[in-house]
DNA sequence: AAAGCGCACTAACCTAGATTAAGCCCTTGT
DNA sequence: ACAAGGGCTTAATCTAGGTTAGTGCGCTTT
């Protein structure tokens, strides 16, 4: 993620696109601007006209979308260094919400517009970005569709360690998670309670545990063998 | 779909890029080729170095992934004047094959380089596809995540009906259909033995009916309510 | 014409996960 | 100091959907 963060940077840096509105400045350059969420604040919510791309810099967002009983979907967790912008709020109506404090540097405009008239540099970085939380995506309903409650969450648990680059202790990856039960349960297509079972299960399997917003897992390999966790998913091939 | 689909094929015509490869030709322009497939033939796997843009000129195709216990999920249904490319058989690992007789408009070579070099007209309609279909997909995890099995598949067929575009005839739509039982289950996240029961209670309850090809929905607007099904997710708003 | 196969369909039974309904611990606000 | 609320935890119960194990029909293939 940092490479790809300053990629971003650079590109921004270079560009011609200078984000512009009312934004806290930051850093040396004047052209990068920051916007700064609370937890729990929208972020984005389709109906507004108020269209960016969103480069996360710091902090847990959630894109998801509500249903008109109340219920939640949440489709993608974006990590810093991760963009949303195509398709995201404008037709599919997503919501963005910040699940922990969040830095976000805005390009303001039609995503599409942006990514035409970018330079070259930032809308190749733009489009890679769009196309892994692509390949989450996909990998998400894989989950949600064909595997049990608690393959999915482990599953969870492992492309979120991944994303965030933790490197295994001897075998043993923990990380801080803002997540809330209720969180995990509205990206799992699960029940909140059921996340509570599933987690108690891990947890005395030995597998991983999630206590007061740490995640342990015990033995990465071990589990991710267990629910067939392949992270090619998540990684830039070479060859592109 | 249509006018959608004209658009692609004026911007290919006014295009720098020639589609290249082993093709059929067809039609006036020597730069417009095709693809053929016959119903079950795989278009796209994720291993394969054959990268490109999918533009669907006529029959039906399924996107979507295996997983290793044999188990296979569909992300998505592409029909005519549908583009599929970023994000799918790259990272995605996704397995893109025929439901049924189809060709296929080519262009060959990685779909980020193909995106930023190709002219505007068409990279513009390029990521409005991609946009769409992931508002599609988004759409999908709702449904799988958190819908019922009947309420999920009488969206689905909802889905597939205005994609058509299929002009009701008091109330009633028809159309051909090319998807198996499994298909359906596939894509829901269902057995094809409990698709079976579902397509049997909306039989029955005289909502729809799904018989050898052919999907009947008795009354759109009714069952649309019903499932609390709301289209804008397919449309392409005015102001982008 | 028989065999084989893919697809639709059904019934009997079973389990994963939902629902409901508590109780508990913290933090935040008054 | 108390109340209120959000989040975690658990147990008891219920049900939607999975599993298994068929049947029958209409094709291709030989």
């Amino acid at each position: 993620m940092a490479g790809e963060f300053e990629d971003f940077l650079k590109a921004l840096e270079a560009g011609v696109l200078s984000p512009g509105g009312n934004r806290r400045m930051e850093g040396a350059n004047p052209n990068i601007w920051r916007r700064i969420y609370a937890a729990g604040d929208t972020i984005a919510d389709g109906d507004e006209n108020k269209q960016a791309f969103f480069l996360i810099s710091s902090g847990w967002v959630a894109s998801g979308k509500m249903l008109t009983n109340g219920a939640r979907i949440v489709l993608d967790f974006l990590l810093p260094g991760d963009v949303i912008g195509i398709g995201a709020t404008e037709w599919a109506r997503e919501i963005v919400t910040a699940l922990s404090p969040v830095t976000i540097m805005e390009l303001p405009g039609a995503p599409l517009e942006t990514l035409l008239k970018a330079p070259k540099p930032l809308s190749s970085a733009l489009l890679k970005s769009i196309a892994r939380r692509n390949a989450r995506i996909a990998e998400h309903m894989v989950s949600i569709g064909r595997r049990g409650a608690v393959e999915r969450t482990a599953h969870l648990l492992l492309e979120l360690a991944y994303r965030l680059e933790i490197k295994p202790e001897k075998g043993r990856v923990r990380f801080q998670c803002p997540l809330t039960q209720a969180d995990l349960a509205d990206a799992l297509g699960l029940t909140a309670v059921h996340v509570n079972r599933v987690l108690k299960e891990l947890r005395e399997g030995g597998f991983a545990s999630f206590r007061s917003g740490v995640v342990e897992i015990q033995d990465v390999l071990r589990l991710a063998e267990f629910v067939a966790f392949d992270a090619s998913y998540l990684a830039l091939r070479a060859a592109r």
